[in-house]
DNA sequence: TCTAATTTTGTATTCATTACAAGTTTATCA
DNA sequence: TGATAAACTTGTAATGAATACAAAATTAGA
């Protein structure tokens, strides 16, 4: 049998210790805010965010949401989406990276796999690129077939 | 000699035409917007744009800024660019589409060359995409050079 | 346990964007 | 040309995401 976990699997199991080697003390919003956006991989708002976990925990402030997820952002354990223009959007950070799909219709926005290197250009190697963002805008499958 | 224009030179001669020609009523306000965005190619905010134009037409309004961008936008003749979560800022849309790159410490947005087709994966392929955005993170030639 | 540091919370504030209605300009037609 | 409607512009009010700030609560260290 194989005990090898996986990144993901990894920081299922224990949050709280995860947190804390980024050297963030791991405290229950924080950890609940983080298991959130581990098992809701659909880019949430703030609002939603917080109306998920208000149910929870009752004494949760709007302001810890957007506190807890600047910390993320900050310490590169959550990646900020700019896909619309109103409200950001957030996402766990992966090691490999992802584009971007938001579907026009019915709003949802997916991850589509994205070969970043091939995206690279002569002119960008006088730059020094710590990031890069792929976004694509159209239908998803879904609604394509709804459509039809 | 060659007569032909490219497309810039032919918007920069007759801004109002185009207009027309994109179904847009070339309004003195329109117009010069337009003609801003055409010759600062800075990706500005409503709040540059505004600034700039406020002193050659002191009855501006940042109302008719968004109006007008908006209809721009709609009507496909310009790009939103949403690098940054706070302000949007706006591009004419070029034919061939470029990437965008944000420079962490002079702020300035530059535009870079990117090959889109090469982005593109078979997961794509279900999805029907109308627009796609490329953008860089990091620090421009300019501060590297400074910073060295 | 006592005390300082950190985190959370609620409220007030900022500011980009939109909503709306009134004023102004432009187009249409007799 | 002059009247009338349509389109556009403007100013102000409203919305709402995000931040600022200070007090309350929790946690860590001695
Ligand atoms: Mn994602
Ligand atoms: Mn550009
Ligand atoms: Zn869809
Ligand atoms: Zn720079």
């Amino acid at each position: 049998m194989n005990t090898k976990l996986d990144w993901g699997e990894m920081m299922d199991l224990n949050i709280p210790s995860f947190l804390r080697n980024q050297g963030i003390k791991a405290s229950y919003q924080r950890i609940r805010i983080y298991e959130y956006l581990m098992n809701n991989r659909t880019h949430p708002t703030v609002a939603e965010i917080y109306n998920a976990l208000i149910t929870d925990i009752p004494s949760l402030s709007k302001t810890t949401v957007y506190n807890t997820l600047n910390l993320f952002v900050e310490k590169e354990l959550v990646e900020e989406v700019t896909i619309e223009g109103s409200e950001m959007r957030y996402d766990i950070k992966d090691p490999e990276g992802h584009g971007h799909f938001k579907c026009t219709q019915c709003h949802r926005i997916f991850d589509v796999p994205v070969q970043i290197e091939k995206i690279f250009t002569d002119e960008l190697s006088e730059f020094h690129v710590q990031a890069q963002f792929v976004h694509f805008v159209g239908i998803c499958p879904d609604c394509l077939k709804k459509n039809s």
